[in-house]
DNA sequence: TGGTTATTGG
């Protein structure tokens, strides 16, 4: 191998008569050796390498004139991926057959430039160079990709009188093209017309079916299918996955293997991706090990697939273990453009898992990383990180998404402008939200959602209703969660009436109330202090099984202070959850404000018992680059002793002007006083001091907490904002409150 | 002919 290398570079060692398919060969390995040492050792030298062996090529000017050659050379460029060298040598060949352009057509269609490749067609048809079956598979190919119905169209029509001899592999090609442009008329036509038809010519109408949503049709079509390969089990399995027939999915899987099919690499991501939407990590881990059987683990897509279901399994340490071994291969391969596909698909499996189960940090941590490491960024990377800082709560870096979004140049599409709609909502700065909104062209129903759910959230619940008429006027259907930001927002901002005339409206629009719906009508009846009617809602909808709508039954009669109701209710909830810490909480809170000590000490030891855990009430804020987070009495903040001095003032002030502290919040059997001392600690006051000691007076301040912020926090926070007039902003984890001038944005009402 | 990653709610 060495030796032909250095052969090959000396050229006066090539005599004429050497122009033989020996050259060629020669030539081959001289390209795979430089190739390998370039991407296995890491040589440096290979782009000059491969210069100076091009050079000898050109000097070598009688392999040019030698069609043959010259093809079987340019055929090696493409098939190495090396494709500036392959448009150099087809620019300087004398002589080009249809072969040639075909492999140069191929070439720029398989590394995914299929206008080129379409150019590349219309230069070929001006030299009258008279096209091949191969050709004309690649053009309509790149049609398909470029969803050029037109072209498509144009090439099937010139097929057609040309004469050309057409094979069921061409017109397969021109089915699949009718499919992918979604002329379906024109697929069915044609395959009706067909004479010859293959396995591949009735997966591809399966397919179709399952593409339009026939899913029944795609099944008859499937059954009848004489000789069912596996490409045919995979076109069903998926299809019927994603228009959510998991169930049949998961069947026709089993009904696969016991007939005895051996699945192929296109199985084994199917088989995990319908073990990732089921929730079903044993599914997942039992294909894994059949793929570590296949010896097939080191396929990327496989590898790729295994991570993402790991992630939506919720395993990310298992899916992190993969990660880091496919990084470490793809450090070896970063030059194929494939390869790097593949690794950056991999980047964003782990950082929308981080995103999905809250480890935002690690989710940042991987963006960090990839940005160091100078891995491409996809569409879908950037989406999942705005999703990060959205859900996350920090502005500062939200903004920072967004400009580096811009500064890369990257298009902001449907999913991006409404994961920055939602950042934007959810980090505070509704304006912002509104300034996107406003600028996108075609709004989508997502987008329009986000923006109500968005209004709702800040509790412009008036806003929202306006918005959802609006987008109803311009045609755009309402989907479920869609419904949910409506009826929230009717709920938030107590419009009883709207809010039962769109619960209504679901049915108009095909849609089946979910949980969330109920729930959101029992909140909507429970804040307008209709308790009966929302108890009645619940029995009557037979909803007396979910202890959210229970939750939401509680807080009303909290607001509306009907205490025996309350009880009733409060009672009710830990036999629907029982390894839900918030219904023993609210039970023991609620005994402790009638002076139940006992009662409310026994369900707290009764949650003990069982190992159920307090989820810890956390509250940050972000000032400058950094975020401060407290937990309730915490004393680890550096500043902690001026942090406390602080409050203790401020309490003292607040009193002065009507402040007193809501002992009913208090979930402990402590006495009056000592209540006090406890409430006062709550981790938002603890962090809005933070933030009153660390910025200017008149400074806008906000903070996000994990949890419902309590009635006492929020009386001493719509106080303190009229103390100091101060603007603040407190997202908990159902809304936004804007307290200004001693009142609230929620209305005391949330 | 078929396979992997993203947005609104929970």
């Amino acid at each position: 191998m060495r030796w032909t290398c250095e052969y090959l570079m000396h050229p006066h060692l090539l005599s004429p008569s050497n122009l033989t398919r020996n050259l060629i060969n020669t030539y081959k390995f001289a390209f795979l050796h430089i190739q390998h040492s370039s991407l296995v050792n890491g040589d440096s030298t290979y782009e000059s390498k491969m210069k100076t062996l091009h050079a000898n090529l050109i000097k070598n000017g009688s392999l040019l004139h030698n069609l043959q050659v010259g093809n079987r050379l340019l055929n090696l460029c493409v098939e190495s991926l090396n494709f500036g060298y392959a448009q150099k040598l087809f620019d300087e060949m004398l002589y080009r057959d249809v072969r040639t352009w075909t492999i140069q057509l191929s070439g720029f269609a398989r590394v995914g430039s299929f206008s080129s490749a379409l150019d590349c067609f219309r230069r070929m048809q001006n030299e009258c160079v008279w096209p091949n079956n191969f050709t004309l598979s690649s053009v309509l190919k790149c049609c398909s990709s470029l969803y050029e119905l037109r072209i498509g169209k144009s090439v099937h029509g010139w097929i057609v009188t040309s004469g050309i001899g057409l094979d069921v592999a061409l017109e397969n090609s021109i089915l699949d093209l009718y499919v992918k442009c979604e002329a379906f008329d024109y697929a069915k036509k044609l395959f009706e017309l067909m004479e010859d038809r293959d396995n591949v010519s009735w997966n591809i109408m399966v397919g179709a079916y399952l593409h339009i949503g026939e899913v029944e049709k795609s099944l008859c079509l499937f059954e009848r299918l004489p000789e069912k390969g596996v490409a045919s089990w995979n076109t069903i399995i998926d299809g019927l996955m994603k228009n959510g027939f998991q169930g049949i999915a998961l069947e026709l899987l089993y009904r696969m293997i016991i007939s005895g099919h051996v699945f192929n690499k296109v199985t084994f991501s199917i088989a995990l991706n319908l073990a990732s939407s089921l929730s079903n990590v044993e599914l997942g881990r039992w294909i894994h090990a059949c793929v570590l059987t296949f010896g097939v683990q080191d396929d990327r897509f496989i590898r790729n697939s295994l991570i993402d279901m790991y992630c939506k399994c919720g395993e990310m340490e298992k899916a992190s273990v993969l990660f880091q071994k496919v990084s470490r291969d793809f450090v070896r391969t970063r030059n194929s453009k494939t390869s790097c596909e593949a690794e950056i698909v991999s980047w964003s499996s782990m950082i929308s898992g981080y995103v999905r189960n809250g480890e935002y940090d690690d989710a940042f941590k991987t963006f960090r990383s990839m940005v160091c490491e100078q891995v491409g960024m996809s569409k879908f990377t950037l989406t999942s990180i705005v999703s990060a800082c959205a859900n996350a709560g920090i502005l500062e870096l939200g903004r920072q998404m967004h400009a580096y979004i811009m500064k890369v140049g990257h298009k902001i599409d449907a999913h991006l402008s409404s994961s920055l709609i939602d950042m934007y909502a959810k980090c505070g700065s509704l304006d912002d939200a509104w300034n996107i909104f406003n600028q996108t062209d075609s709004l989508n129903v997502v987008q329009w959602t986000s923006m109500i759910s968005g209004c709702a959230l800040h509790g412009q619940g008036r806003e929202a209703v306006k918005l959802f008429e609006h987008m109803m006027k311009k045609g755009v259907r309402p989907n479920e969660v869609t419904f949910i930001g409506v009826l929230t927002a009717c709920s938030h901002a107590g419009l009883l009436e709207d809010g039962c005339d769109y619960f209504k409206l679901m049915k108009g629009h095909d849609l089946k109330p979910g949980f969330e719906h109920f729930a959101c009508m029992v909140d909507l009846y429970g804040r307008a202090g209709r308790l009966n009617e929302a108890k009645e809602f619940i029995y009557n909808n037979s909803l007396s099984h979910l202890s959210a709508v229970w939750r939401s039954l509680l807080s009303s009669c909290r607001l509306h202070k009907d205490f025996a109701m309350a009880k009733w209710v409060s009672e009710k909830l830990p036999q629907h959850e029982p390894c839900d810490a918030g219904p023993y909480i609210l039970l023991s809170n609620m005994l402790a404000t009638e002076h139940k000590w006992e009662e409310s000490a026994k369900v707290r030891s009764l949650m003990q018992l069982r190992g159920v855990k307090k989820h810890p009430g956390q509250s940050w804020i972000q000032l400058k680059n950094l975020v401060h987070t407290f937990v309730a009495g915490d004393r680890s903040h550096p500043q902690d002793t001026e942090i406390y001095s602080y409050l203790e003032r401020l309490i003292g002030r607040l009193k002065e002007i009507g402040y007193s502290s809501d002992v009913q919040m208090v979930i402990q059997d402590v006495e009056e006083e000592q209540g006090e001392v406890f409430l006062s600690l709550h981790s938002e006051k603890l962090a809005l001091v933070y933030g009153i000691i660390s910025t200017p007076c008149g400074t806008p301040i906000q903070i996000m907490k994990n949890l419902r912020v309590c009635t006492d926090c929020h009386n001493f926070i719509k106080c303190t904002s009229k103390l100091l007039d101060r603007e603040i902003i407190v997202r908990d984890i159902r809304r936004f409150h804007h307290f200004k001038h001693g009142r609230c944005s929620c209305g005391d009402y949330w």
